[in-house]
DNA sequence: GGTCAATACTAAGCAGGCCTACTAATTCTG
DNA sequence: CAGAATTAGTAGGCCTGCTTAGTATTGACC
């Protein structure tokens, strides 16, 4: 019984970034690179390192994701000029449009998955996501930041 | 403020997979695999269409997973005697031993992601997840079954 | 100031998702 | 029965995640 929490938990994630996917494909960007989109938004000159921790992935899932993404013309690696071992982080003009194009996919992708399910529900269950998630990373989630 | 669902969904799925397959390395399996080995214990001899059906995901993505477990000797594929096409799914014995001792640890990673957080409220949140995923999928979510 | 640990990132290689395109077999239809 | 459409699975290739090594730089400490 205590197995179903993970598997439907994964189910419905993979299910929707494929939804969400579906939508973005023709503009070329997959869902976690939308990810990476809207945090460059709010902390434009990140380095990798913080990018991965925002992200809670490993440093080089980040970078390997910031490989294709600056070959693709989305997003700019500049040398950062006291640590000659980083890399400042930025968003191209390209990057910065498609952003805006991504942002109401994102709302029809939830919209559709969350249809029948009312605001109340939803509060809750990301509250309990979020209990969860302190669990599994030991921070406190910033439940009430309007940033994330 | 819609797009957190998505995200904090995807992002509690990837860290409790990631937290089952650190228990799980020393046995060698994935969680995928023994999601896999689960669904083979209640439905020998399935093929592979019908395991993908159920793990909701693509044929190919299941055909590449049996290749690897059937290299691992955790499967085997026998012919299908009325189609030729078609290929029929079974454990090995050390599949079906394997899969005795990955249950506790699927046990152990749930309640640690679940401490402080009440069964009522994990109950809710399994019904607003089994709304989702009839919303992704078409599919009523069984969730009355003891089954899955 | 020199050594040594920590830090930022990369390389290689694997698993699990996917899409598109293909082969082989089955089934439907005329 | 012949031919077409459907079905079962595979091949190639991509992205996202990981682990385990490595390199280069920085910083701390004697």
């Amino acid at each position: 019984m205590e197995r179903r929490v993970g598997t439907v938990l994964a189910q419905v994630a993979r299910l929707m970034r494929r939804a969400f996917d579906e939508r973005a494909r023709e503009i070329g960007v997959t869902r976690p690179q939308w990810q990476v989109l809207s945090v460059l938004l709010r902390h434009e000159g990140i380095r990798q390192g913080g990018l991965a921790e925002l992200l809670e992935v490993e440093p080089i899932t980040a970078g390997r994701m910031i490989d294709r993404m600056q070959e693709a013309g989305l997003v700019e690696r500049r040398a950062d000029p006291a640590d000659r071992r980083a890399w400042r982080l930025y968003l191209t003009g390209r990057g910065r449009k498609i952003i805006d194009s991504l942002q109401p996919l994102a709302v029809e992708t939830s919209e559709a998955a969350l249809k029948g399910v009312s605001d109340a529900e939803t509060a809750d269950m990301l509250r309990t996501l979020d209990k969860i998630l302190e669990n599994l990373t030991g921070k406190s989630a910033e439940t009430g930041s309007p940033d994330d």
